[in-house]
DNA sequence: GCCAGAACTTGAGGCTGATCAACGATTTGA
DNA sequence: TCAAATCGTTGATCAGCCTCAAGTTCTGGC
């Protein structure tokens, strides 16, 4: 936690792995009950941030990992033109922190979109504990290697998309994002402003809000503020995989 | 590897990690001698591959990950027009496959760039052996962690970068990935070709051919097919940061 | 409820890099 | 040695998205 924007003290909060709803989605993911009373010893949470609080900032000495119990947050750094890069958003059950083990250190900055909760994984203790657990150890491997697809999939939606590609893109994998947690996949709440949304999809916020004008108009979503509701998800998907110029807008594609 | 494209007997070949000169910059870095020697009773290798040929396909099962111990890689994907979408290149004592330890499959494909040898590192005995080694798990969290680093490097690469910037974050990136191997940083042979620089950058072939070119005349570089040589280094770290449109064409950038 | 500031929308015009096309250079195989 | 193919270069044109600008809606504090 940065220390100078605000004081949050983990080592006071107890989290229990084993009676969090999160446990399926999350690191306990597959251990066994003992292993998890072991797990609990260890991680200390669920800590809350208000709107726009930092979990983590550039330069901070890396600690630990942060689960996400509740909220959402945005990853980012800002580059040497001032401009806010957008790495990554997350959601309950997902890890913030994995790219800081190698160099000790944070070489970017969380911030909660919304007040949000989370629970702290120390890395020391963490390690150490995967040693007599070996399906821990198992399932951060698997973890750190999901977030590794996560971003491969994220460079080919930046690399050489339209526009209209990287916003349907975007609004579907939110949409099983949140499917998984329970909610609708159909309807929810962007959590992120314009603004944010184009910061992580190399967008400007005029180009973002032209789009969903015209996804609206098209009948693909409805929109209301920071409401969404995908009416058409096949063509939706569609467009994910590059339909809308040249190539067939029937349901013929390759998925 | 690939059984269709070319049958290696990876299980004859003995790799000694104890001896090999990448050892300082590839999985066995930071192990003791005795460590050493159990990681040789594990790692198969070093096994060649002609250029072009396949190290793992998209779809194929995850068995192993593969450290280049000599020559050149390239990772990608086709995309659903056909395009290749190159994700990565890798150099030796950098390693393959981190991301498809979750699905269990290879999500992309890698293809060696030129004649190349690789050691296999086969997943589920290295991971037995990492309860026995914290070390060693320890490490393979710290490649992992540099991968994702990386990986979030190409993303602010390609987010909202100018031609310009990309190719030179490009040859700058290339500079000190060999200089790390102890070759010159600043003379040093390009192993894709122009396509596959465009293919990883999001631009396309002319657009690298013409960069290239004018590089060359601003006296930034010496090109001669291959062959690159970086004239002035502070001037392609000053583009690498944003300089060239708009602001101050200086050395007072932050790096 | 009102005001200030932020967030979002909408429009006009310009620029970067893609596209299309042709040509030169290099490599490969017969 | 030549033909064919692959790779790379160069030029002209075009379009998608950015930039700049102005207006509108939303939000939070008093």
């Amino acid at each position: 936690m940065r220390e100078s924007e605000q004081i949050i003290d983990f080592s006071r909060l107890k989290a229990a792995c084993s009676r969090c709803n999160l446990q399926e989605l999350c690191l306990p993911r597959g251990l066994s009950a003992p292993d998890l009373a072991r797990l609990d010893h260890v991680v200390k949470g669920a800590c809350p941030v208000q709107k726009g609080g930092y979990i983590f900032s550039v330069g901070d000495r890396f600690e630990a990992f942060y689960a996400v119990r509740s909220g959402s947050v945005k990853v980012s750094v800002i580059n040497a033109a001032g401009e806010e890069q957008i790495t990554g958003f997350y959601f309950p059950g997902e890890i913030l922190g994995f790219d800081a083990i190698d160099r000790r250190r944070h070489s970017c900055s969380a911030r909660a979109l919304e007040i949000s909760t989370f629970c702290a994984l120390p890395y020391e203790k963490i390690h150490h504990i995967c040693v007599q657990i070996p399906e821990l150890q198992n399932q951060i491997f698997r973890l750190m290697s999901r977030e590794l697809s996560i971003e491969n999939k994220l460079l080919l939606t930046l690399n050489k998309r339209t526009a209209e590609e990287r916003i349907a893109i975007f609004l579907v994998n939110l949409s099983a994002r949140f499917r998984r947690l329970g909610y609708s996949g159909r309807e929810y709440n962007l959590p992120m402003s314009r603004q944010e949304i184009g910061d992580y999809l190399g967008l400007t916020i005029e180009t973002v809000s032209r789009l969903f004008k015209r996804f609206q108009r098209d009948g693909l979503i409805q929109l209301d503020k920071k409401a969404v509701r995908l009416e058409d998800l096949p063509a939706l998907h569609a467009l994910c995989d590059g339909a809308g110029h040249g190539a067939a807008p029937g349901k013929n594609h390759v998925a």
